[in-house]
DNA sequence: CGTGCGATTATCT
DNA sequence: GATAATCGCACGC
Protein backbone atom coordinates (compact mmCIF):
# COMPACT_ATOMS: atom_id res chain seq x y z
CA UNK A 1 0.00 0.00 0.00
CA UNK A 2 0.80 3.52 -0.24
CA UNK A 3 1.56 6.29 2.29
CA UNK A 4 -0.78 8.72 2.71
CA UNK A 5 1.62 11.25 0.62
CA UNK A 6 1.73 9.45 -2.38
CA UNK A 7 -2.11 8.46 -2.76
CA UNK A 8 -2.62 12.18 -3.32
CA UNK A 9 -0.40 11.73 -6.11
CA UNK A 10 -2.67 9.48 -7.68
CA UNK A 11 -5.58 11.41 -8.05
CA UNK A 12 -6.07 13.06 -11.85
CA UNK A 13 -8.35 15.27 -12.94
CA UNK A 14 -12.24 14.20 -12.30
CA UNK A 15 -13.61 12.79 -15.66
CA UNK A 16 -15.78 15.57 -17.09
CA UNK A 17 -19.65 14.49 -18.07
CA UNK A 18 -18.44 14.50 -21.69
CA UNK A 19 -16.36 11.65 -21.72
CA UNK A 20 -19.39 9.40 -20.17
CA UNK A 21 -22.03 11.00 -22.57
CA UNK A 22 -20.93 9.11 -25.80
CA UNK A 23 -22.15 5.57 -26.55
CA UNK A 24 -21.56 2.89 -23.62
CA UNK A 25 -19.02 0.58 -26.36
CA UNK A 26 -17.07 3.44 -26.75
CA UNK A 27 -16.79 4.96 -22.68
CA UNK A 28 -16.02 0.90 -21.46
CA UNK A 29 -12.49 0.79 -22.67
CA UNK A 30 -11.68 4.38 -22.27
CA UNK A 31 -12.54 3.84 -18.22
CA UNK A 32 -9.89 0.85 -17.85
CA UNK A 33 -7.07 2.54 -15.98
CA UNK A 34 -9.47 5.33 -14.47
CA UNK A 35 -9.99 5.47 -10.78
CA UNK A 36 -13.69 5.12 -8.65
CA UNK A 37 -13.51 6.96 -5.69
CA UNK A 38 -15.50 6.88 -2.46
CA UNK A 39 -14.59 9.00 0.48
CA UNK A 40 -11.19 7.52 1.14
CA UNK A 41 -11.09 4.68 -1.05
CA UNK A 42 -9.69 4.66 -4.51
CA UNK A 43 -9.86 1.27 -7.34
CA UNK A 44 -8.74 1.85 -10.55
CA UNK A 45 -10.45 -0.12 -12.79
CA UNK A 46 -8.67 -3.17 -14.64
CA UNK A 47 -12.57 -4.66 -15.67
CA UNK A 48 -15.72 -3.19 -17.28
CA UNK A 49 -18.82 -4.19 -19.61
CA UNK A 50 -20.97 -2.04 -21.54
CA UNK A 51 -24.61 -2.41 -21.72
CA UNK A 52 -26.89 -0.84 -24.11
CA UNK A 53 -31.16 -0.47 -25.01
CA UNK A 54 -33.83 -2.11 -26.44
CA UNK A 55 -31.39 -3.93 -28.93
CA UNK A 56 -29.41 -5.31 -26.14
CA UNK A 57 -30.91 -8.38 -24.66
CA UNK A 58 -28.50 -8.37 -21.62
CA UNK A 59 -29.05 -4.99 -20.52
CA UNK A 60 -31.63 -4.11 -17.62
CA UNK A 61 -33.06 -1.45 -20.14
CA UNK A 62 -34.08 -4.43 -22.43
CA UNK A 63 -37.78 -4.35 -21.69
CA UNK A 64 -37.79 -0.63 -21.51
CA UNK A 65 -37.37 2.11 -18.75
CA UNK A 66 -38.85 -0.16 -15.73
CA UNK A 67 -38.88 1.85 -12.28
CA UNK A 68 -35.08 -0.28 -11.68
CA UNK A 69 -33.99 0.45 -15.20
CA UNK A 70 -34.90 3.91 -15.46
CA UNK A 71 -32.02 5.51 -14.45
CA UNK A 72 -30.23 3.95 -17.49
CA UNK A 73 -32.35 6.04 -19.45
CA UNK A 74 -31.38 9.61 -18.00
CA UNK A 75 -28.31 11.75 -18.13
CA UNK A 76 -24.68 10.36 -18.12
CA UNK A 77 -22.43 10.29 -15.45
CA UNK A 78 -25.05 9.05 -12.88
CA UNK A 79 -24.70 6.43 -10.79
CA UNK A 80 -26.73 2.67 -11.47
CA UNK A 81 -26.61 0.06 -8.73
CA UNK A 82 -28.55 -2.63 -8.84
CA UNK A 83 -29.19 -5.43 -6.27
CA UNK A 84 -28.49 -9.03 -7.05
CA UNK A 85 -28.62 -12.28 -5.73
CA UNK A 86 -30.38 -11.08 -3.27
CA UNK A 87 -27.23 -10.06 -1.26
CA UNK A 88 -24.87 -8.53 -3.91
CA UNK A 89 -24.79 -4.76 -5.56
CA UNK A 90 -23.30 -3.82 -8.75
CA UNK A 91 -22.21 -0.21 -9.59
CA UNK A 92 -22.22 0.77 -13.49
CA UNK A 93 -21.97 4.56 -15.10
CA UNK A 94 -24.57 5.45 -17.47
CA UNK A 95 -23.40 6.41 -20.61
CA UNK A 96 -24.97 8.17 -23.69
CA UNK A 97 -27.48 10.71 -24.66
CA UNK A 98 -30.02 11.61 -21.82
CA UNK A 99 -33.17 9.38 -23.34
CA UNK A 100 -30.84 6.85 -24.22
CA UNK A 101 -30.26 3.96 -22.62
CA UNK A 102 -27.04 2.46 -22.13
CA UNK A 103 -24.32 2.35 -18.82
CA UNK A 104 -21.24 0.36 -17.74
CA UNK A 105 -20.42 -2.06 -15.26
CA UNK A 106 -17.45 -1.63 -13.37
CA UNK A 107 -16.82 -4.98 -12.85
CA UNK A 108 -13.26 -5.23 -11.23
CA UNK A 109 -10.12 -3.41 -10.30
CA UNK A 110 -7.38 -2.59 -7.92
CA UNK A 111 -7.30 -0.83 -5.21
CA UNK A 112 -4.69 1.60 -4.65
CA UNK A 113 -5.70 3.87 -2.15
CA UNK A 114 -7.92 3.40 1.40
CA UNK A 115 -6.91 -0.33 1.43
CA UNK A 116 -7.71 -0.87 5.20
CA UNK A 117 -10.85 0.54 4.23
CA UNK A 118 -11.72 -1.62 1.98
CA UNK A 119 -10.61 -4.52 3.41
CA UNK A 120 -12.67 -4.28 6.79
CA UNK A 121 -15.99 -4.53 4.87
CA UNK A 122 -14.33 -7.34 2.57
CA UNK A 123 -13.55 -9.31 5.39
CA UNK A 124 -16.44 -8.89 8.30
CA UNK A 125 -18.49 -11.45 9.44
CA UNK A 126 -15.49 -13.93 8.10
CA UNK A 127 -12.47 -15.20 9.85
CA UNK A 128 -10.20 -14.94 7.16
CA UNK A 129 -8.63 -11.73 5.58
CA UNK A 130 -8.33 -10.98 1.95
CA UNK A 131 -5.45 -10.66 -0.35
CA UNK A 132 -4.89 -7.30 -1.79
CA UNK A 133 -5.71 -8.52 -5.25
CA UNK A 134 -8.88 -9.82 -4.14
CA UNK A 135 -10.44 -6.37 -2.48
CA UNK A 136 -12.51 -5.69 -5.97
CA UNK A 137 -12.24 -8.32 -8.05
CA UNK A 138 -15.20 -9.08 -9.59
CA UNK A 139 -18.14 -6.50 -9.41
CA UNK A 140 -19.89 -7.30 -5.99
CA UNK A 141 -16.54 -7.56 -4.63
CA UNK A 142 -15.82 -4.38 -6.10
CA UNK A 143 -18.56 -2.54 -4.49
CA UNK A 144 -18.61 -4.05 -1.18
CA UNK A 145 -14.70 -2.93 -1.19
CA UNK A 146 -15.95 0.89 -2.35
CA UNK A 147 -18.69 0.76 0.05
CA UNK A 148 -21.42 1.53 -2.64
CA UNK A 149 -24.94 -0.05 -2.08
CA UNK A 150 -28.34 0.91 -3.02
CA UNK A 151 -28.19 4.16 -1.56
CA UNK A 152 -25.97 5.11 -4.05
CA UNK A 153 -28.07 4.64 -7.06
CA UNK A 154 -29.01 7.69 -9.18
CA UNK A 155 -26.29 9.97 -7.77
CA UNK A 156 -24.89 12.43 -9.84
CA UNK A 157 -20.94 11.27 -10.04
CA UNK A 158 -20.08 14.22 -11.72
CA UNK A 159 -21.60 17.26 -9.26
CA UNK A 160 -19.17 18.73 -6.98
CA UNK A 161 -17.90 17.20 -3.99
CA UNK A 162 -20.13 13.61 -5.10
CA UNK A 163 -18.72 11.18 -2.30
CA UNK A 164 -18.70 8.48 -5.27
CA UNK A 165 -16.81 10.29 -8.40
CA UNK A 166 -14.30 9.34 -11.07
CA UNK A 167 -11.03 10.30 -11.89
CA UNK A 168 -8.37 10.00 -14.73
CA UNK A 169 -5.82 7.73 -13.69
CA UNK A 170 -2.89 5.75 -15.33
CA UNK A 171 -4.61 4.54 -18.43
CA UNK A 172 -3.39 1.24 -19.81
CA UNK A 173 -1.24 0.75 -23.38
CA UNK A 174 -4.05 0.19 -25.94
CA UNK A 175 -1.95 -3.25 -26.41
CA UNK A 176 -2.95 -4.52 -23.27
CA UNK A 177 -6.54 -4.10 -23.76
CA UNK A 178 -8.49 -7.29 -24.18
CA UNK A 179 -12.35 -7.54 -25.38
CA UNK A 180 -14.54 -10.61 -24.83
CA UNK A 181 -18.08 -11.99 -23.97
CA UNK A 182 -20.09 -10.72 -21.13
CA UNK A 183 -19.85 -12.75 -17.97
CA UNK A 184 -23.12 -14.81 -17.01
CA UNK A 185 -25.74 -13.07 -19.36
CA UNK A 186 -28.00 -15.65 -20.61
CA UNK A 187 -31.19 -15.40 -22.43
CA UNK A 188 -32.16 -16.24 -25.88
CA UNK A 189 -29.36 -17.07 -28.01
CA UNK A 190 -27.23 -18.56 -25.08
CA UNK A 191 -23.68 -17.41 -24.16
CA UNK A 192 -24.00 -13.90 -24.53
CA UNK A 193 -20.81 -14.34 -27.35
CA UNK A 194 -23.12 -12.01 -30.13
CA UNK A 195 -22.09 -9.59 -27.54
CA UNK A 196 -18.27 -9.20 -26.98
CA UNK A 197 -18.73 -6.13 -24.66
CA UNK A 198 -16.58 -6.96 -21.88
CA UNK A 199 -13.40 -5.12 -21.64
CA UNK A 200 -10.40 -6.19 -19.57
CA UNK A 201 -6.37 -5.39 -19.45
CA UNK A 202 -4.38 -7.77 -19.77
CA UNK A 203 -2.31 -9.11 -17.15
CA UNK A 204 -3.83 -7.46 -14.32
CA UNK A 205 -4.20 -9.95 -11.60
CA UNK A 206 -7.19 -8.33 -10.48
CA UNK A 207 -9.02 -9.46 -13.29
CA UNK A 208 -12.01 -11.73 -11.98
CA UNK A 209 -12.16 -14.91 -13.34
CA UNK A 210 -14.31 -15.62 -16.50
CA UNK A 211 -17.45 -17.64 -15.93
CA UNK A 212 -19.51 -18.77 -19.22
CA UNK A 213 -23.17 -18.30 -18.59
CA UNK A 214 -24.93 -20.78 -16.31
CA UNK A 215 -27.06 -23.13 -18.47
CA UNK A 216 -30.32 -23.81 -16.89
CA UNK A 217 -30.33 -27.61 -16.22
CA UNK A 218 -33.41 -29.49 -15.93
CA UNK A 219 -35.25 -30.03 -12.45
CA UNK A 220 -35.23 -33.10 -10.76
CA UNK A 221 -38.41 -33.94 -9.32
C1' DC B 1 -6.04 -27.34 -9.45
C1' DG B 2 -11.24 -27.25 -11.42
C1' DT B 3 -16.22 -27.93 -11.09
C1' DG B 4 -20.85 -27.67 -8.71
C1' DC B 5 -24.25 -25.73 -5.88
C1' DG B 6 -26.73 -23.10 -2.20
C1' DA B 7 -27.64 -18.48 -0.34
C1' DT B 8 -31.28 -14.79 -0.33
C1' DT B 9 -34.49 -11.00 -2.08
C1' DA B 10 -35.67 -7.02 -5.42
C1' DT B 11 -37.68 -6.96 -9.61
C1' DC B 12 -40.47 -8.30 -13.31
C1' DT B 13 -44.09 -11.51 -15.65
C1' DG C 1 -43.89 -17.57 -9.00
C1' DA C 2 -39.39 -17.38 -11.50
C1' DT C 3 -35.40 -15.33 -12.29
C1' DA C 4 -30.96 -13.03 -11.63
C1' DA C 5 -24.93 -8.46 -15.16
C1' DT C 6 -22.57 -13.24 -8.15
C1' DC C 7 -19.88 -15.18 -4.57
C1' DG C 8 -17.76 -18.42 -1.52
C1' DC C 9 -17.39 -22.88 0.07
C1' DA C 10 -17.36 -27.91 -0.49
C1' DC C 11 -15.71 -31.58 -2.79
C1' DG C 12 -13.08 -34.46 -6.31
C1' DC C 13 -8.83 -35.03 -8.86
Amino acid sequence: MEPDGAAADLQGAPWPRALFADPALEVAPRLLGAVVWHGPVGVRLTEVEAYAGGEDPGSHAHRGPTPRAAVMFGPAGHAYVYFSYGMHHCLNVVCGRDGVAGAVLLRAGEVVAGENGARARRDAGRSLTHPARDLARGPARLTQGLGVDLRHNGMDLCAAGATVHVRQGSAPAASRIRTGPRVGVSGPGGDGTAYPWRFWIEGESSVSAYRPGRVVAPRPR
